[in-house]
DNA sequence: TATATCACG
DNA sequence: GACGTACGTGATATAA
């Protein structure tokens, strides 16, 4: 055993709680949550990849109960119990340690905080550099010669300067100023009316503590002076509590701490019980080229003595400004056949973003940046309005294009980017096109679903353990916000060559897991192609009329004012926001004292349009407040925003669709939603109406007739549905005769409509509560009509046990073309939630299925369309219905070629049927 | 930033 | 016996 030169102390119980309320949810197969535990062993991984130390603690705190708490009762006493899925993550955690090899260490009676003090000391006093791995400012006081610290959640050290740059004095001051201001978080009292600020300045004056409450009567500040005389003593408590005790009787001696060799398998063995497969791809890849740990003590004195930084992620980073250099990388990418591709621009809006820089990656931290349009910061205080002396300079954009072009077509180089869709929207702008890619978004999407989100910054905390540098950091935020073409070169460099960097690295990690866990064809079939083709939907965008919709939106105005005035009326002449719900309740329930109010859970009047309507027989006004109502929402949410959306180099408005945003697989779209446009209203279908195609050409709308019904019929063998749907003509009223027993002739609509409801029910995963409330029907009604479904159809019963089950077992239920929809909370302690995800459940295969199946359909469609001679657009898609714009003398071809790809998308046991129509409006067309 | 409401499939 | 529910989205205004 050798004498310790340097010790890593790691604040376990500090870590926990900032990796729990940091990372998303995340379960282990059998429910356990453990995002905590996840973060906990990432940060491990990477914080001893390239560790130099020779001894390692994990410090645990132990109870709640502290000498603290002796002297000072209220000390964290107000903090509320960990959290349901944060307790059994405690035990996992230290589990995760051993795992390692590293002892754990707790002591009954102290802080985790005061035997990292006492370490710190004792290694110290042996002649050893010590890091302390936290985040928590009440660590800060121990930093001095030979320690420091460093933030394993903010990937930064931290050196007697941050603490300067967080107390505003030295480190050895922090405790008497952490003594005056207090600790809110700690409920440390402190000295009222004292903040940081102030109580920096006043030690920075009076040297300590001590020297200050004995001369506080020389304050000039009346209401300061008072304070500190008055609250003399609380401050002296306040320090005992902040000031970290170095005097714990450590349960195991700093000797022990030494690294031992370690054992992968031990730690594989652990990851593979929790379910951690990336991190168990990371160590295999490890296991066999990683050096034992104990011939990677400290050798060469030279980083022994300057105290070791832990882990940065190793890059290089290279800023490309010339052409020799682009051209070196362009070959080597080249050669590679693999590169990491990502783009910078001045906005997210591909359309009117500007290109500013392209970034490329060719190994783990291997890449570099190429400016393509950068006003240095300088250039801007230059009073002469000349170029500025030290104006970088740059590679001319076209010789940059030039360069690019050849290697972004190249079908032999797989371009990797982190949402490439962005990337191919914008070389599209510039005449470049994008042959051969993969997208690390969609691979996370199709591999983890919703279990958490997809940006690029979140993939890499929780499969790297690295936080990226963050987009605020490098263009700042708020009315601070410049563009990323203002940011300096090194900057801009640091961040945009990291982002191509992580994202080839999480290709690597992500791409393999593809074919262990079968979504290959998912992947390749469903999502890849598809990227492409929604990147042509939203360049080419829809046109809509701008006057119609101005007009709309004045009339719509007028009629609001009239109705406004009405209401007013109607309110004894008293005026309110009729926009606000809360003002509205008190009106209702209160001024006119109508019966029936229910409260929703925050305890407000509920007034939603199903309360409205109750309300109407009783009171003229709930009646006038829905046609507002209606009025407001069409000209806020469509009328004007519309218009706003309106792109003015090419007069139509271009949404936005997330391919990889919902649980279900469906697409969803945005800046402007596309897929909420009215219909239902006759009001509301004028803003349809306003959609409309060039001169010259067509809108056609082709829909899907009842896909998910189908799917319910197809997926769940319901040889009774089938009949139906193979019948052709009305389902709903076929479904009620064979439910009912009445004849098909002569159906009565009231038992139609049931039927209706019920069908959808299904769907959703029906529920007596769910379909009475959708019929008005009391529940036992409900009930019985839900029976006699499923007495007539039995196999549904079956099918939804069946996915249940399925959902138990494995976390997830698939779609007939393999897509996983996850279901969280299928295990919930709580039968509501556990409700709430069955219905998820039941509905997953249905809804994804038919998203499945549109894309699939809309991947074939261009090609087909080519293949016919024929020039019509896809614009739209709007789940189950495509729009396209078509040649006028060409849409009765379209529409053929349309419904045949449409329909042949899937082949099922039941007939899968498109309704097409062709017109000079969406309205008209539908 | 959270909530209530309402537009769509 | 009580709980709290139809499935999936996004935009808006209000209120905090």
């Amino acid at each position: 055993m050798t004498a310790p030169r340097h010790v890593t102390l790691i604040d376990g119980s500090g870590f926990i709680f900032r990796a729990f309320h940091g990372l998303p949810p995340m379960t282990r197969p059998d429910g356990t949550p453990v995002n905590a535990v996840y973060g906990f062993t990432t940060m491990l991984m990477k914080l001893l990849a390239d560790s130099q130390s020779d001894h390692v603690a994990v410090i645990f705190d132990s109870s709640r109960k502290t000498f603290r708490s002796e002297i000072y009762p209220e000390y964290k006493a107000h903090r509320p119990p960990a959290p349901d899925e944060l307790v059994p993550q405690f035990p996992l955690v230290r589990e995760a340690t051993r795992a390692f090899d590293l002892p754990a260490i707790e002591l009954e009676g102290f802080e985790a905080d005061d035997l990292i003090a006492t370490y710190a000391r004792l290694a110290v006093e042996a002649g050893a550099s010590v890091t302390i791995v936290s985040s928590d400012k009440d660590l800060m006081q121990l930093v001095g010669p030979g320690v420091d610290m460093y933030d394993p959640m903010k990937n930064r050290a931290i050196g007697e300067a941050e603490v300067r740059e967080k107390f505003g004095v030295a480190p050895d001051k922090v405790v008497d100023v952490q003594a005056l201001c207090g600790d809110s978080s700690d409920n440390v009292p402190g000295v009222p009316g004292i903040g940081v600020k102030t109580a920096a300045q006043l030690i920075e004056e009076y040297g300590d503590l001590d020297t200050l409450l004995a001369r506080a009567s020389e304050i000039k500040q009346p209401k300061r002076r008072e304070s500190l005389i008055e609250h003399a003593e609380l401050a002296r408590i306040s320090r005992q509590l902040v000031r970290l005790r170095t005097d714990a009787p450590v349960p195991v001696p700093l000797a022990d701490l030494d690294v031992k060799p370690p054992a992968p398998e031990k730690l594989a063995a652990f990851c593979a019980a929790q379910g951690f497969r990336s991190l168990m791809g990371r160590l295999n890849a490890k296991i066999p080229t990683t050096a034992p740990t104990a011939t990677r003590a400290i050798v060469d004195t030279a980083s022994a003595e300057a105290p070791s930084l832990p882990p940065k992620v190793e890059s290089d980073y290279e800023l490309v400004t010339d052409l020799a250099a682009l051209d070196r990388w362009v070959a080597q990418a080249s050669k590679a056949g693999l590169v990491g591709f990502d783009t910078e621009t001045t906005g997210l809006d591909p359309l009117r973003a500007k290109l500013v820089g392209v970034s490329l990656a060719l190994a783990p931290g291997r890449a570099c940046y190429i400016p393509v349009m950068h006003s240095s910061g300088e250039a801007q205080g230059d009073l002469l309005g000349g170029p500025s002396a030290d104006a970088p300079k740059l590679i001319p954009a076209a010789d940059i294009l030039a360069r690019l072009k050849p290697l972004l077509a190249d079908p032999a180089v797989l371009k990797v980017g982190h949402n490439i869709k962005y990337d191919m929207q914008v070389m599209a702008g510039l005449g470049l096109a994008i042959q051969s890619f993969d997208d690390t978004m969609l691979l996370s999407y199709v591999l983890d679903g919703a279990s958490h989100g997809h940006g690029l910054d979140e993939l890499c905390l929780l499969h790297l353990g690295h936080r990226n540098i963050s987009f605020a950091e490098v263009c700042g935020s708020g009315r601070n916000q410049v563009t990323f073409d203002r940011v300096p070169l090194d900057k801009a460099c640091a961040y945009a060559a990291e982002d191509a960097d992580m994202t080839l690295r999480l290709h690597g990690l992500l791409k393999p897991r593809l074919l262990l866990e079968r979504m290959v064809s998912v992947y390749e079939t469903l999502e890849r192609p598809l990227v492409p083709v929604i990147a042509a939907m939203e360049r080419d965008g829809i046109k809509v009329d701008r006057p119609q919709l101005m007009a709309l939106s004045e009339d719509f105005g007028r009629r609001l004012t009239e109705l406004e005035t009405e209401v007013v009326a109607l309110n004894n002449g008293e005026a309110f926001n009729l926009g606000s719900p809360q003002q509205l309740g008190k009106v209702l329930f209160e001024t006119l004292n109508l019966p029936g109010g229910k409260k929703t859970k925050t305890g407000q009047w509920a007034t939603g349009a199903d309360v409205l309507e109750d309300l109407a027989h009783l009171h003229p006004l709930p009646a006038r407040l829905l046609d507002w109502r209606q009025l407001s929402k069409l000209k806020g949410t469509y009328t004007d925003a519309l218009v706003a959306q309106i792109n003015p180099a090419t007069g139509r408005v271009h949404t936005s669709y997330a391919l990889a945003a919902t649980t279900t697989g469906r697409l969803s779209s945005s800046d402007p939603n596309l897929q909420n446009i009215p219909i239902r209203t006759e009001e509301g279908r004028k803003i349809r109406h306003a959609f409309v195609a060039e001169p010259g050409k067509r809108l056609i709308s082709a829909d899907y007739s009842q896909i998910e019904l189908r799917l319910v019929a197809h997926v769940a063998e319901i040889e009774g549905l089938r009949d139906a749907f193979a019948d052709g003509a009305d389902i709903h009223a076929i479904t009620a005769s064979q439910v009912f027993g009445v004849p098909l002739d002569g159906m009565d609509s009231a038992l139609r409509r049931r039927a209706k409801a019920i069908n959808f029910g299904i769907i959703y995963g029906i529920s007596p509560f769910g379909l009475a409330a959708q019929l008005g029907i009391p529940q036992g009604e409900a009930k019985a009509y839900i029976e006699a479904y499923f007495a007539r159809y039995p196999e549904i019963r079956t099918f939804m046990e069946r996915t249940k089950e399925e959902a138990r077992e494995k976390g997830f239920v698939t779609t007939l073309f393999g897509r996983k929809v996850f279901t969280p909370g299928i295990k919930d302690k709580n039968g509501a939630m556990r409700a709430f995800a069955e219905r998820a459940a039941i509905n997953g295969p249905i809804q994804g299925g038919a998203a499945d199946i549109i894309k699939r359909a809309m991947i074939r469609l261009p090609a087909a369309l080519v293949a016919e001679g024929l020039k019509a657009r896809l614009l739209l898609q709007v789940h189950d219905e495509l729009v396209l714009e078509a040649p006028e003398d060409e849409t009765e071809a379209t529409v053929r070629v349309v419904k045949r790809v449409m329909e042949a998308a899937a082949t099922l046991s039941v007939p899968l049927l498109v309704e097409a129509g062709i017109a000079d409006s969406w309205d008209a067309a539908h």
